[in-house]
This record gives C-alpha cells, sequence and structure tokens, in this order.
DNA sequence: TTGAAAGCGCTAACAC
DNA sequence: GTGTTAGCGCTTTCAA
C-alpha cells in the first residue's frame, strides 16, 4: 500500500496552522515567526515532505524545468553537450527534459510541442538537418519562450529572446588547413560534407582561404563533397591516389570519412605522415585510437553545452540575447605531425 | 507581445459553452452532440488550442512522461538505450525526461527524487556504479512508482512494480571464449573489469566456465582485473607477454582496454588474429575501424531500452512485474577469425 | 445534451 | 505573524 504524498495541507492540520502560513515557512519567507517556521521545517522533515512540483508549476505559470531538442545523441557530440548543459542547468537549479528529433522536421515540430507544453521554462535547440519550415520556431519566438540554439542554428531568425551558440567552423578549418601546409604540404585535398549544410559550408571555405592565404591554389579536383561516413571517405581517397598528382594532405570535414582514408593510404602502401599528412574535424573518439592517430579540431562540444546554458539563463535574467561563437581548438596528433616529431621507436 | 495560450475558457466563452462541454468536446466525450462537438475543435484548431498538460498533471495525478535515469551519456551504450527507449515511448504517446547520475549516487538520490517530483508515469533506471545504498529506491517502491531497472539493476530489490531488462553477461562471455577454442586458441586471457560489478563478474564467470566446457585449464595467472581503459588495456597486455608461456588470445570484457592491448601486439610484432586472437565486448563504434576490426559482443542496447519501455509499460497496465534477459549476438571479425575466412590481399 | 461547482496542491494579495 | 480567499487550467461528479 504506497503512503500516500504528505501535502502542506496535512502539516498545517496538524499543526492548527493554515496552509499560507506554512507555504511561507517552506519558503523561508522572514514574515513568519522564528518558533513556527522552526516547527514547521521539522514536521515537514519527519513526514518526508516533497512539493508538488506541478502543482508549483501550475501556480506559476512555468516551471524550472529546461527542454532540450537534438538531432540525435549518437556518436560523442550530442551527448558531450547534453552533458554540459545537465551540469549547468543543475547548478543552476534547474533539470533538463530531453527530446530527439531523429533528424525529422516532423518529429522535431511535435516535440517543440511537447516542451512548449510540458511546460519549460526555455529552450536548448539543435536543428534537425532536414528542417526547412522554420514555422515552429516562430510559433517559440511568438510565445516569448527564451530559445538558444546550439550548433545548428537558424541564420534568418532573430529575436527579443532567441539566442546562438554556435562554433566558428570556419576557423576550425583554417587552423587545421595552415597547420598542414606548415608541416610542408602543398597539395592538400579536401573531403567535405554536404555543402549546403553551413557547417560544412563553412569548412569547405575554411579550407579554401587558408590555401589563398598561404599562396596555394585552389584545385577543385582536390575537393570532394561526400557524404561523412568511412566508405565514402575510403572511395573518394581511392580517386585521389588515381590523380596524375595526387594529394600529399588530406583535410576532412568529418573524422570518419578521415578513417575510411587512412585504411584505404595504408592498403595501398602510403606512409602517414610522411606520404600523406591528415587531419579531421570533431574529435570524435577513435581518432585517438588509430595509427597513427588522428590529428583533428576538437570542438569544446561540453563547453558549448555550458555556454548554451549561460546565454538561456541571461535570457531568464531579462537580458539581452547574443550570439556566441566558440573557438574551436587544433589537436596536432601523428598523423601530421611531420616535423620536430620524435623518431619513431623502429627505425 | 507574446500571444496569451489559449485556454479551454476562451473557446467556452468564445461559443458560449461552458468549459465543461468544451472539455467534453475536445476528448470526443459521446455525450456531446456531433454538432457542439465539430464547433469546439473547429475553434480550437483555428486558435492553435493546445492542452496546457500542467493543469492535466495535476488533475489526473499522474502524467504521460516516463523519467529516465542513466549513469552517463559517453560512450555507445547508453545514448543507443536512450534512443530504443525514447522511440518506444513515443510510440506509445509518452514523452521521457532524461536524468544522469553521472556514476555518483547523491546525485542520483536528487535525481530520483526529481522525476518522482515532475512526476512521472513511471521510471527507466540504470544504477549508478557508486550505488551502496539503496533506500532512495525503497522510498520509489514505498510511494508505488513503476520502475524498471536495466542494464544494472538492483539483484535483492524486487516488488509489486519493479522489473528489469537486463543482457545475459554470462552467455555473451560464453559465446566469444567458445568461438575462440573454435579457432584453435588454447591460452585464453581475461581482460576483466572491476570484479565488485556484477556485469564484469558474469562475463568473467562465462569466461572460465566456457574454457572448462571445452577442457582447458583455468589459469589464474592469465586473468587480470584491470579498470577498462584503453592504457589499462595496453599494460595488461604488455605483462602478459612477459609471462612464460604467454596467451595465444585474450578476451576482455571491455572493447577499449581491447584496442590498448591490440596496439601493443602490433608494436611487438605479433600478427592479429594469427599469433594472437581478440574478442571483447560492448560492440563500441571504434571495433569495426580498428585493424583488424575487432570480434565483439553486442548488447542490443536499443532493443534494451524499447523493452524497458515495454515492460514498463505493462505494469501501468497492471500486470505482473517480470525480469527479462536479453541474449548478445557475437559479432564476428577479423581479429579473430583463424580459419575459413578469405586470404588477404597482399601475401 | 449541457451547465454549475468542486477540487487537484500550491502561492500571493489582501485582510486582521 | 497569521488566516482567509481566490485562482492557475483542467476534468469530473452531480444536477438540470
Amino acid at each position: 500500500m504506497p503512503a500516500r504524498r504528505v501535502s502542506i495541507g496535512d502539516i498545517a492540520s496538524q499543526l492548527n496552522l493554515s496552509p499560507s502560513t506554512v507555504s511561507r515557512a517552506l519558503a523561508h519567507n522572514p514574515d513568519v515567526s522564528e518558533v513556527t517556521r522552526q516547527r514547521v521545517q521539522q514536521l515537514a522533515q519527519e513526514l518526508g515532505y516533497q512539493p508538488n512540483q506541478v502543482a508549483v508549476a501550475l501556480r506559476r505559470g512555468h516551471s524550472n524545468t529546461l527542454g532540450v531538442l537534438v538531432p540525435h545523441l549518437a556518436g560523442t557530440f550530442f551527448p558531450e553537450v547534453v552533458d554540459g548543459i545537465t551540469e549547468a542547468a543543475s547548478q543552476a537549479g534547474y533539470n533538463v527534459m530531453i527530446c530527439q528529433s531523429r533528424e525529422d522536421a516532423e518529429q522535431e515540430r511535435k516535440n517543440l510541442e511537447l516542451l512548449m507544453n510540458a511546460p519549460v521554462a526555455g529552450l536548448l535547440v539543435s536543428l534537425a538537418s532536414a528542417t526547412q519550415d522554420y514555422a515552429p520556431f516562430e510559433a517559440v519566438r511568438a510565445a516569448g519562450l527564451p530559445l538558444v540554439f546550439f550548433d545548428r542554428a537558424i541564420e534568418g531568425l532573430t529575436g527579443e529572446h532567441i539566442s546562438s551558440v554556435v562554433i566558428d567552423d570556419y576557423a576550425g578549418a583554417h587552423m587545421a588547413v595552415s597547420h598542414l601546409v606548415e608541416q610542408g604540404c602543398r597539395r592538400i585535398a579536401h573531403l567535405a560534407g554536404p555543402l549546403h549544410l553551413a557547417i560544412y559550408e563553412q569548412r569547405h571555405r575554411g579550407y579554401e582561404q587558408a590555401l589563398r592565404d598561404h599562396g596555394l591554389p585552389y584545385d577543385a579536383e582536390l575537393v570532394c563533397p561526400i557524404g561523412q561516413h568511412q566508405l565514402n571517405g575510403a572511395a573518394a581517397m581511392r580517386q585521389l591516389l588515381q590523380l596524375s598528382c595526387p594529394p600529399d594532405a588530406v583535410f576532412s570535414s568529418g573524422d570518419l570519412a578521415l578513417v575510411g582514408a587512412l585504411q584505404v593510404l595504408k592498403e595501398s602502401g602510403r606512409r602517414v605522415p610522411d606520404d600523406v599528412a591528415l587531419a579531421g574535424f570533431s574529435n570524435a573518439e577513435f581518432t585517438a585510437l588509430t595509427e597513427p592517430p588522428l590529428t583533428t579540431v576538437d570542438q569544446h562540444s561540453h563547453q558549448m553545452g555550458r555556454e548554451a546554458v549561460n546565454q538561456l539563463l541571461r535570457m531568464l535574467h531579462a537580458d539581452a540575447p547574443a550570439a556566441v561563437v566558440l573557438r574551436p581548438q587544433l589537436l596536432v596528433r601523428a598523423s601530421s605531425q611531420r616535423i620536430g616529431r620524435a623518431q619513431p621507436l623502429v627505425s
């Protein structure tokens, strides 16, 4: 027989007080006398009183829950961001409700609706790749609900209560490619992602500009716009090796495609990084486990989550929205390090 | 100026009806006349009426939200389980609230409290590794809230509304080790996890029994109880290679330690699988990316999530609790395949 | 077939 | 200091 939850009314009647007094005592309202406060607190403790958050939310008109909507939880990126969100939210006394759109616009719309009715104090959203229609987000804006986009934002959508936290993809790609040039590479291929997605377009731009900044030509035959999967990376690498003048380095917009390229290079007898140097993007877990370990661009995913919560909290305190751009970090590993490295153990 | 949410009262007054009639019409209550129902539905549609779920939950005394509590979202396992949970819950009309205990008992207690007050219709929990005190779970049981443990359960805790869904770790380990024996391995080492955790203890038992079942001796010097990290696996492998009679195969209770072992083997000039065959546990993403790809035991994580929701739904429909044990699947890859494989491309 | 009224548990304005 | 009252939005008796 489950023990019925104890309510403020229960405490009130046991103490011959009114519910309001009990409520005030529990809230440390200074109006209530010290004696009463103590009596109430003690009994609440004994009875194991827990406030009914639903009633509180109904009364207040808002809850202390933040809604999170991510495309998926596969790979390492989104789980790490969510981790950062959870951590920061919990420190600020908020809890977190997580939904997945599974990269589907319709599912995304449903989840938005669900979260708005949950209800939540604010939303943290990373767009599904399939999203074309931004009407559901207009609805969020119309409702005046604070909204922070992270990683994947809607470029045009701004508003009183809309912020964004993204990474500087352009800078990340520029750093990686510049590094390859500094290691002596002169023909740097690019495994691009789908260029209609902003992040991949930016990385491509960073690649192109870095080449120009170092006086190297941009050669379209070195750019492979592929889906970011291992097999695609392998296929693209095979094609690149067929060129009359094959590349001496590869910069990939994703780590998975780069692993495919690495495998093809090793099969074909090329040495990495001596014959072909490699750099990727995302700092996926496995990049540290390959041989050689892969140079990659870290996206500060955990911090992105924390920062997104910060922005949301700011807006909840009626501060102005902001567009935060985080600077990524290049992790140089053996796959790209030609100069200044230790000698190999086996000659 | 955010448009105020439209409520049942708003619809009622616009239509000169009472709130109760509108509520009934919206709920497809057969008592209400067809005409009225249509008028109400239409206006609700036009005004974009969305029920306030908080009010509904307060009224009903329960919500349509399921609470999920996981130790963390790193790696692939828990995200995949959560994915399965989300999918199944959403199909059944429930939404999901996810919390992380970060492997910390105190955080776990707090989150349980939070979810119980959220409130949720039921709980899906995987224990934090640090949890010793099961009192918070007793409280859940006392409250009569349906609870499903997945992957990491409390062995002793049973009750009217407590189910569990776990994988058969013993069988998984037994399958992997039997496979190694069938491939001709006779001295099989074991990189065990911390044996005070049930899953690692079970895997160790499966390892031991598989040896006995094939008439092989159990040799304690081949068993390394280590933390499941890459460096630990590497260190353990180095030690194993020092033995006067080193192993011809390694079964690891985790994939990460196995990667460490693989790297040490390659550095030392051993061939995998010809000199030393390898098998791991978990089917981590990177096991398909190493060279050679690693044989490993898949835990059906996605299906575990779906099954956990099924069990919860059953209990919500007043069915009896159950203890479900999923059978894992051995994925044979090149790291263990000595016989019946294609000849290598390069001789 | 519809309406009036009560109440889920809590808080805040307003009395006293 | 404390109590009274009202109401958040919804559903569900009960009465008409």
